[in-house]
Order: structure tokens, then sequence, then C-alpha cells
DNA sequence: AGCACGCCGACT
DNA sequence: GTCGGCGTGCTC
């Protein structure tokens, strides 16, 4: 039973944004839990304020004599707010961080702040009276209330924000005068909507069979068992119809849904379509919002005047005070994984919220993540087929052009002679191309090819990459330098990029067809963020037969005129060195090819690759996800990867090498010690051993129950507070990792 | 955020 | 001396 409960007091302000310790009353020690609301005395004057419980532990972490006792438990709490806490009480267990970490990733917004951009203060009387209490106030030298008086005169509606900050004036004064009733605090909240509306509500649109099958047997499972279900439906098979209905069908019970989409393919188009069918009653979050809107439509949602929230993995923690349905489109994406603690899956973390919900999780994807098929196989999923394109439109046709073959035949271009080919014949009949490469820049790495000698980042021990600007920079840290002309190591002249990027892949293409337009997207063309939609639209609009890029070109956007899709490498995601390259790959050529053939003309795909034979890119070319995942999941049980053995990752760092080294050390050995049971990779350099100065050293822990592994975190994070040489040492644990550290 | 505390100029 | 404005720092 736990003595002390760590408490949260007010998420408002930043010098309160942190754990206050109290202790248990005697008569709570049973019924107190993780996310109450409770009342507890607060500052000198003792003064009874609301906390939400974020913690229960035995260890006092201040002063005990200090420490007061809770009061009560407020009974009239927002469940929704203790229901998120919890919500952060169960990611901190399950993917290791600080409660803090937890609570600012669930409670991303600052709620008072968002409140006080609104705030403004405004004069309360007329000019003349305000002139005689000026005169008053400068006679008696109260120069902040002076200064203060002067600016209202001038300017009746000053912006709270404006006041503080510029005029230097405190809120002990601006309470002052408020009460004096000088002047005014207007707090107006205006909900701006940022989508602006124009359509009328769509007519229902027909389901046909398959579509209609699926969403009975979600509705169905909502009722009873409520397991969370995945759709494996292949590109254009209206999986999106299938979750406008299921919304529909939860906000006839008065319970709003979540869709979760990746940000890159929350475009305009998505977004008209879910506007068409629910109207205003949608809300879109993106990166763009600034925190204002943010909360806006966190509160919209908290007073249930909306009832579907659109976004990327951060708008899982709409405080709907009920829930119907929690979708997550495109399931294997790996941006549903955060990259910063806690490292959590909106995967799994939608699944814990929904079942605190009585909610219903529904998956989606044309090329399920191996985690999730592995779970439907297992039972734990309902899997649901939508194995056609509706109006029976036909999937593309796919050639595998191998590269070798090309070169013994005496062709060094990047192009093969069938793509080329292919190429000529859509050119000539006006219709669009798209060609895929998995990688960006002039040219990768930089390269003596009399010696070997390659440039590196010497902060970060990556290879440098040269970039149109003809600088040298580092992908991880953004160190720059001048491009090199001799070996730094031989002198030698042969020093130059190898492998076309997509710009090198352009000038070929441009050289090749010269009368083609073409447009080129990747990271370097789309900094901004209007960028993005400018190249997509006007490919959409066909103001180019060419389109040539990196992965962001094959999600999302639909281009009825593409009918040739080229995959110039598929080789180059197989060559990542880790365990879901082969999943990696498959994903990326199956949605390229899903690219061709969306519009009434049928779609080929060439994909070019150095391993015609991998399964990956038979199976991908065969449109054969079964096929595929046989293989793959029978890799993973050998291998004991995920998802048949659970894997934790190890990330120690130090600005020191030793200590980074001993970090990881001192918890491989106890990980050793008491935790036998664990398959135990490592201690050893990360795959990138330095970044920013900071020393890697990664641990790989595998055991086929995921508890087990969260024991083994718990223990380290004991052993971390107990031993001082780990004071300036970070680690960082990642569950079922989606990238290596 | 809100409250106490302490500094400092103004005024009976 | 005392009064009151106004900035600072702390709250388990």
């Amino acid at each position: 039973m736990a003595r002390y409960a760590n408490i949260i007091i007010d998420i408002s302000h930043e010098k309160l944004d942190k754990t206050f310790q109290y202790r248990i009353p005697e008569q709570l020690q049973a019924v107190l839990e993780e996310g109450m609301r409770v009342r507890v005395p607060f500052g000198n004057g003792g003064r009874m304020l609301s906390g939400y419980v974020v913690e229960l532990t035995d260890t006092a972490e201040y002063d005990p004599a200090k420490l007061k006792m809770i009061q009560s438990i407020d009974k009239n709490s927002l469940a929704i707010e203790s229901k998120l806490i919890a919500l952060a009480a169960w990611m901190r267990k399950n993917y290791g961080a600080t409660m803090n970490q937890a609570l600012k990733t669930v409670l991303p917004v600052k709620q008072k702040t968002a409140e006080k951009m609104h705030r403004r203060i405004c004069l309360a009387m007329e000019q003349n009276q305000a002139q005689n209490l000026l005169c008053e106030y400068q006679r008696k030298h109260y120069t902040a209330k002076a200064r203060l008086l002067e600016a209202l005169m001038e300017n009746p509606v000053i912006d709270y924000e404006v006041v503080t900050k510029k005029l230097h004036i405190t809120p002990t004064v601006i309470r002052g005068l408020q009460e004096q009733s000088v002047l005014e605090i207007e707090t107006q909240r205006s909900y701006r909507n940022p989508i602006k509306r124009v359509q009328k509500k769509e007519a229902d649109v027909r389901l046909n069979e398959m579509q209609q099958n699926v969403v009975e047997a979600i509705i169905e499972n909502a009722r009873t068992t409520k397991k969370p279900c995945l759709i494996h439906g292949v590109t254009g098979s209206g999986k999106t119809e299938v979750y406008m209905e299921l919304i529909a069908e939860g906000i006839r019970r008065g319970r709003p849904s979540i869709v979760l989409i990746p940000e890159i393919a929350l475009t305009y188009q998505t977004v008209m379509r879910f506007y068409g069918r629910f109207g205003d009653r949608v809300s879109i979050m993106n990166s763009r919002l600034s925190p204002g809107e943010r909360f806006d439509q966190f509160e919209r949602a908290k007073r249930g005047e909306i009832d579907v929230m659109i976004g990327p993995r951060s708008a899982l923690f709409t405080p709907f005070p009920k829930l119907g349905y929690i979708i997550i489109d495109e399931e294997h994406e790996s941006s549903y994984k955060s990259e910063t603690m806690p490292r959590y899956h909106a995967r799994e973390t939608a699944i814990e919220w929904a079942r605190m919900h009585g909610a219903t999780v529904v998956l989606g994807s044309a090329t399920p993540s191996v985690d999730s098929y592995y779970k439907a196989q297992q039972g734990e999923y309902l899997l649901l087929q939508m194995p056609r394109r509706v109006m029976q439109k036909s999937l593309p046709e796919c050639h595998i052009v191998d590269l070798r073959q090309e070169l013994a035949a005496g062709n060094y271009s990047i192009l093969s002679r069938r793509l080329q080919e292919l190429m000529t014949e859509r050119l000539e009949k006006q219709e669009q191309i798209m060609l895929f490469l998995n990688r960006r820049g002039v040219a990768g790495f930089v390269s003596c090819r009399s010696c070997g000698y390659v440039i590196k980042c010497p902060h970060c021990d990556v290879s440098m990459s040269a970039h149109n600007n003809g600088r040298l920079m580092c992908h991880y840290c953004g160190y720059e330098q001048e491009y090199v002309s001799l070996c730094p190591n031989c002198g030698s002249k042969y020093i130059g990029g190898f492998r076309a990027g997509t710009q090198k892949i352009e000038q070929m293409v441009r050289q090749s067809f010269p009368r083609a337009r073409v447009l080129r997207m990747d990271a370097d063309t789309t900094k901004n963020k209007d960028s993005y939609e400018e190249i997509l639209s006007a490919f959409a609009n066909e103001q180019a037969d060419i389109l040539i890029g990196t992965q962001m070109i094959v999600k999302g956007h639909d281009f009825p005129k593409v009918t040739l899709v080229g995959v110039l490498a598929a080789d180059l995601s197989l060559g990542v060195p880790d365990y879901r390259a082969a999943e990696r790959t498959f994903q990326l050529l199956t949605q390229a090819a899903g690219r061709a053939g969306r519009g009434e003309r049928p779609g080929e795909v060439i994909i070019q690759t150095y391993q015609p034979e991998h399964y990956s890119v038979t199976t991908a070319g065969a449109q054969d996800y079964e096929g595929f995942y046989e293989k793959e999941s029978g890799f993973r049980g050998l291998m004991h990867y995920p998802p048949v053995w659970n894997m934790l990752q190890i990330l120690s760092t130090s600005k020191k090498e030793e200590e980074a080294v001993y970090g990881a050390a001192a918890m491989a050995e106890c990980i050793r010690e008491k935790h036998g049971e664990v398959m135990l990779v490592g201690p050893t350099e990360a795959a990138v051993p330095r970044i920013s100065d900071m020393y890697r050293q990664v641990l790989y822990v595998r055991h086929p129950d995921y508890a087990a592994l969260v024991s083994v975190k718990d223990e380290l994070e004991q052993m971390i507070e107990k031993d001082v040489r780990f004071k300036n040492i970070s680690v960082q644990f990642d569950f079922n990792p989606m990238n290596g550290f």
C-alpha cells in the first residue's frame, strides 16, 4: 500500500508543471488511484486546490516532515482528465519515461497559455475620468499603474500578453486595477475552425456488398467482444467509406470517433471527404495548427460539439468524454511510433485508451504491419479482408527487372531498357509516369575511388551527404562543410559522390526525354510546408508528365492519369541494417504499385532491383500479401524477433565515451544478474555511434512476453536512480522499436 | 497562478 | 516611523 501520492496541481503554469508529493490519509489508502482528482492544501496560506494523482509511491522524494496530507477525493472531477492521467500512467509503465514526459504527451496543451492568447485588457471608464485618475497616479508616483492607464487611454483594448511583456506590468498591478474596476479583462473565446466550410451534406453513400459486410462485422464486434479490428484492404477497395459508416454508427449511439492518419496523407482531398459527410462536426488537427487553435478544438471536443477528430498520432489524445471508434488508417506507418519519450506506439496506446472507454479500435491498411497481422492470426484482433478494388478496377500489372542483366548488357543508365520503352510509350499516349527512389540529395556519401576514404561528420561518425549548394552536410546534426576536390587522405582527385539521388535522376530523365515535363519531389524541394501540396497539385492538374520522388510521393494522393510507376532500386530499402527492412520494402513496393492505374486506364509497374529473387520483391510484384507474411513471420519467429518475441532496445548516451560504455555495461550486468530469463545482445556501439558529440551505446533485450521486458525496464530504472555514476548518463528505452538508435 | 515577503519612496 | 506599490520567489 503506497504511502505517498505524487500530485499535479494544475498544468496551467510552467512553474507548477511538476508533481508535488503528499501523504495519503489512512481512510483513503485503499481507495485512492492514479488519475483521481483530489483536494489538497497548497502554498503558505494553505488554500485548498484540486490536483490529480499522477503516481502512488513509497519513496519520499521530498523532506517527509514537510509533506502535507491529502484532504479528500474530489467527486465532481471531470472524468476525462482523470482518464487521460491514467493513460499517461499506463504509458509511463509500458514504455519507460518520467511521469512528466508522459503527461506532456497526453495533455499537450498548456491550457492557460491558450486562454491567455484571447485575453484582453480594456478600459472600463470614460476618457476624462481616466485622465483624472492618471493625474492622481502620476502625483502618487504609481509608476506601473500610470504606465498602464496611459497606454489604455491611447488604445482602450490591449492584449494581456502585450501588457505584461512589453509594458512590464505584473499581474498584481492588473488585478489591483481590475478590482477598482478601472479595467476589465475580457476572455472572449472565439472558436476558430481551421477548415473553411463550403459544402452541404453529401447524400449517404451506397456501400458495396464487401464494404457492407465489413461494416456489419465490426459493429457486431463493437457490441460484443470489442476486439481491435484489422481491415486488410487493397488500395482502392474503399476503406474510407467503411470508416465513415462506422463513425456514423458511433454518432447514432452518441459516441464520437477519432481517426488517425499519417500527417503526410492528411491532404485536402482526404479531409474534404470527411467534411462532405459530417460537415462542421468534423475537426482537423495538424502540425500547422497554433496552440490556440489546438486548444479550441480540444475544448470543443470536451463539450461534445464535434463528432469526429481527424489527425496524426497526437490526435489520439482528443479529450472526448465518450468514444465510439478509434480508426487508424495506414496502420503500418512508422509515424505512429513516437520518436521521443515516452516512445509509445499509437496502435497499442489506442487499444488501451479504447479499453478504458469501452470503444473499439479499427486498423486499416493495404499492407498491414507484420505485428498486426500476427495478432490477427493469433485471434487477438478480428481480421477483415477487402481483396477487391471498387468498380471492378483491376490491379496493375507488375514487371520485375534484373539490374544485373542490364549492366551485363552494357546499359549503365539508372533506367532499364524496359522502363525506357514503357516511358516513351506513355509519353506518346500523354499518360503520366511516377518514378520512385528511396533516397534524397544529389548523391549519397562522398568517397575516394583511389583509397576508399569516406568523408564523415566529425561529430556523428556518419557519412556526409553532398548537397546541391555544393556543400557537404550531416543529416543527423546538420553540420556543414565545403565540398572537397582532393581526397584528404591520399590527395587523389578521384573523389566524388556515388549512387544517384532524385536530383541526379531528374537530370538523366531530362536528358533522355528532353520534351517531357518533369517534376521532382523530395525533402529538398519541399522544405516549406506549402510546396508539398503545390507540387502534388501541379502533377494532379497534369502540368507535368513525370513525377520523380522519394517515399513521400507514394502516399495518399490519387493521380488517375498515372499508368506507369517505376521503382528505380528496390534494394535501397532492403539494404538498411534493420530486421524490418524486408517488411518496409514490401510495403513501399506495394504502395508504389498501388499508385498505378487508379483511373480508367489500367496501370503497369516496373520494379528494378539487383535482388529479383528476394521474397519481398517477388511477393510485392505478385501483389501477394499472404505469401509475404508467411515468409516474413517465419523469419521473425526463427530469429526471435517481434512480433513473435518482444524486443526492448536500450540506449545509453553521454558526452564522455567511457560513461556511455559504463552505463550500457552496468545495465547489461544488472540484467544478467536479475533477469537470466531474457535474451541479451550487446552492449555495443549504436548504428550511429555519436550524434552531436554524444556517445551512444545500445543493448537489446528479447523475450516472448512483453511483461518480462517491462520488469527489466523497471529494474533498470531503479538501478539508475541508485547508482550515482548515472548522473551524466541518459538512458532511453524503446519497446519493439521501429527504427534503430 | 496566487500568495507572502521585503524593498523602497511618499506622506502624516 | 508607517503605508502601500511593486518585484521576487516559493508552493509538497
